[in-house]
DNA sequence: CATACATATGAACATTTGCTCATACTTAAT
DNA sequence: ATTAAGTATGAGCAAATGTTCATATGTATG
């Protein structure tokens, strides 16, 4: 149960280091999840995306015009945001309109936005 | 100055969003800079790298053990870390103590916490 | 029904990314 | 000065990722 191995030539404080790990440590699975989610916001087409959506509630013509994209690679973002539930979506005739699912995406975005503007 | 182009066959309304979209938008520099923040999130092991340091100022060699991983690995992961400023380090003697630079990091990682547990 | 418009999707390709391995750097102890 | 411990780093490789291209799906209109 103990922890045998040794490193930095010190034993007890690695005891106590892996007590507090194993307490307070999320699991795997949600470790995991929590990386994919913010893989998400990892990409500027996808961020670029969601700010458009902070604004209105638009089409897929619309962001791939106003972003200067292709029709094709914004509907590939956009499903990865929709699967990722930070994207709604709403068939209008032929236009589909998509708008943000979630108020923590704009918590996320803006704490983000918060750190990179401090220093 | 206008937009001429056409899109869902209606004009005036990508007239606003084009107004909107460059009034509130942030630069190219600014949106690739948060891009590049969140992807250092995007990633598991730098997540648990975050967790333990939650917790603990740690060195290399505590973390790649709690974590089960090479040396090499936890080392390249920090770096990325600090050249960021998400994390700082400290030497004493032969090791070098690793703690997070930032409060915005907890804040962060707690709101993609939020999101996951609320559905 | 045929056509055009709006969107979605699969395959292919190039780039990025995270780990491993080997090795270099830094500090302390003998 | 040597040696060993702790850490950093560059090269190489496999896996993941984002875009493009071609094509399919869905919807309205004539």
């Amino acid at each position: 149960m103990t922890n045998t191995e040794e490193c930095c030539e010190s034993i007890e404080i690695h005891e106590d280091l892996l007590n507090l790990v194993n307490n307070t440590m999320p699991s795997e699975t949600e470790l995991y999840d929590l990386a994919e989610l913010f893989k998400i916001f990892g990409d500027s087409t996808r961020i670029r995306i969601l700010f458009v959506l902070f604004e209105a509630e638009v089409c897929v013509c619309d962001l791939a015009q106003v972003l200067n994209m292709t029709q094709s690679a914004i509907s590939h973002q956009l499903r990865i945001l929709k699967q990722n539930k930070l994207v709604k979506s709403r068939r209008s005739g032929k236009s589909i309109f998509y708008s943000l699912a979630d108020g923590h995406v704009r918590t996320i975005v803006a704490q983000g936005m918060e750190h990179l503007t401090e220093e």
